[in-house]
DNA sequence: ATCATTATGAACCGTTTGGTTCATGGACGC
DNA sequence: GCGTCCATGAACCAAACGGTTCATAATGAT
């Protein structure tokens, strides 16, 4: 909501997605901020990726982004929001390097699977794969990032296989690959053995080279 | 905790799982139980199936299973206990029949991948892998229960993979497989249409059948 | 019918939750 | 330095949470 005081315009409440908080178009100077929406979401993004949204609390997220309970409230609209905004800069940061990669091909496709690993301990697997699970409880939006996450990297794949040679449709070979993926990133979740991680994507990568 | 009373042993709190709570076996006759456990774990895997461990609130349990919290938590120790009781329940039940059914083959293999459609809008995808998301806030019980199921099925996916003839090795096959399993239970979760998890099914198949 | 014994359900409890309010602090324009 | 305005953080709030207690209901044994 836009305010007129002494005839200038002032911004209150959460401010438009797009609007930096650190610039200030109109009126007069106030305090300025100690920080930038972008900054809360990267340190946002390692603890629902961890927790999920349900685990995690607005506790959680002070403690780990640095900002108090009034200043994440200023910038978002709920946790849910919060949540949301978090799962879209991590859909559209990850994955499309890798796969645009020169030359394409299947090595390109060997360093996307190896992304399920994850970062540490912490952030194990894939925080869109993760999120799969609670979208029963989260609004639809969350379902139109992550597919529309899923259909960008579905063409990258193909353009990755059409690159090799293959007697099968390229199509069906990136579902395949895809789906393994999925299920790869949500089995990092279990802590076993690193090298049979290594064995699964191996064990992929042979399967899918032979076609 | 067993009491001695007038000579009586009774048994109070909350019983051992393997005792049924049906059977009276000291002391005289009490009001009778209008649930059994079976029965409360068959009614509760649903709702965790659905909303995972932290989504579900002990409301939501009453209302399913019709026993009243001082009930449920004379059978089960805490929200906790009843989770894992659930997954145990669901891990030992599902996939194993499927597997075993003569004749070993392809057949089995593509019969057990259609599990992962789940049972209906409310059960979609497997509750085992479901849970794999919550492991992070979850007892070390939880991953061991659903270790050990993962490996008896790959037990299993093995021989059926050996009975049809392949110039790959049979567990690196079981191993992709289950992985691929996975990926597509977690995306059964996205309700996208019923076609194209058809056609995941169908493209793994095709893949594995020409190694 | 009475007693002993147990299951039941509603009331209750302390804690934590997501979310709001408001007095204070601090930067800028003048 | 003063006034204006905004960010800040702690206090605050109602609701919901997991879990417990206890009077009561319901059964079998005698």
């Amino acid at each position: 909501m836009n305010r007129l005081v002494h005839g200038r315009i002032y911004c209150s409440g959460p401010l438009a997605a797009g609007n930096r908080s650190v610039f200030y178009c109109w009126g007069s100077m106030g305090r300025p901020k100690k920080f930038n929406r972008e900054g809360v979401l990267d340190r946002a993004i390692p603890v629902f990726w961890k927790q999920g949204f349900a685990d995690t609390t607005v506790q959680h997220l002070e403690q780990a982004t640095g900002v108090n309970k009034s200043g994440l409230y200023s910038e978002f609209k709920d946790k849910e929001d919060l949540f949301l905004a978090s799962l879209e800069r991590y859909a559209q940061t990850r994955g499309a390097e890798i796969l645009t990669a020169q030359p394409l091909g299947w090595g390109n496709i060997e360093r996307f699977l190896r992304l399920g690993f994850g970062c540490d301990d912490d952030q194990r697997g894939c925080f869109a794969v993760n999120s799969m699970r609670e979208l029963a409880g989260l609004p639809a939006e969350a379902q139109e990032i992550i597919s529309s996450a899923q259909q960008k990297l579905t063409r990258l794949l193909i353009k990755n296989i059409e690159a090799e040679e293959s007697r099968l449709d390229a199509s069906m070979i990136a579902d395949v690959v895809l789906t393994f993926f999925h299920g790869f990133c949500i089995a990092q979740n279990l802590k076993s053995g690193k090298a049979s991680s290594e064995r699964k994507i191996k064990n992929l990568m042979q399967v899918v080279r032979k076609l």
